[in-house]
DNA sequence: TTGCTCCTCACGTCACGTGAGGTGGC
DNA sequence: TTGCTCCTCACGTCACGTGAGGTGGC
């Protein structure tokens, strides 16, 4: 399925700059991140210089919904992630299996936990955009009708 | 309408610590958001202690909201109020006819304009926030046919 | 060599948290 | 007088913003 000339060694690495402009987010902030271990960036050139992969884009993404969207802060995030970050673990050794089976399905039982506990932070916020939201088409609609009043 | 007896003098007004107390929030918030304008209390006592009306609450409330709810910051939070209080204004020159007509009504539509820009803002988080849910639950329904399966 | 992007300090800012030290009414 | 709630500084913290000064590859 895959190009018939050889695939590049670098899977496309990005910059800094790139990457946080394509996240849309500031490199200071990558920065923080990774000084709080939230992300490390795939590689460094031997200069010095960070190079992040898509898998690393798509982890800071992560972060910045979890921080604008549903406004947890990064110690927060620390612990979402690594749950993550452990399932996905735990699915890896599902194929090798090293782990016992009870194990496994114990570490699975408590992400699932964690997940549907997150879920319902979500469930209780899309409550409450709803109802502000249904409140200021009210308005809206008292202040249409102030207008159409006047003509 | 009103109860026969004579209405109280003083229409229940808090100290800060029950008004943080029942908004949930800090004594020091409050003291910042009076700091940078966003709101006064009613009254002081004589001996320099705020007091704080239902109203007064309401306000702190609509302020909460939209820094926790929609993620603005004071500045805008302020800009937001501002509006709230203009169109407040201007219906109550609605019933003591000081402005002239064509100005209110520009006025109500300027009002108008800024809140469905709000409203268009809302309705992006909204969707932004479902689609984040869906997703939590495909995961969480993935995980559940992982713990199925190993039965 | 000149630009450009990157690097690491390090101080500034916003929205408060958290005492420190003091006043005021039951 | 003792508690309790309130007051005003003022320094600390989190999540970065914003230069300062320097390195490194086209």
């Amino acid at each position: 399925m895959t190009s018939p000339v050889a695939d590049p060694p670098q899977p496309t690495l990005l910059g800094i700059g790139e990457a946080a402009a394509r996240l849309g987010t500031s490199e200071r902030a990558l920065r923080y991140y990774q000084q709080l271990g939230l992300i490390t960036p795939s590689g460094r050139t031997p200069g010095g210089i960070r190079r992040y992969s898509e898998d690393d884009l798509e982890r800071v993404s992560r972060i910045r919904e979890l921080q604008e969207l549903l406004g947890f802060n990064l110690e927060e995030i620390r612990s979402i992630l690594e749950n993550e970050d452990r399932l996905q673990a735990v699915r890896a050794e599902y194929r090798s299996e090293t782990t016992d089976a009870n194990r496994r399905r114990e570490l699975v039982q408590e992400s699932l936990a964690l997940q549907i506990d997150l879920k319902d932070k979500v469930e209780t916020k899309l409550d409450r955009l709803q109802r502000f939201r249904d409140d200021l088409e009210a308005r809206a609609e008292r202040m249409r009708q102030v207008l159409a009043d006047a003509d």
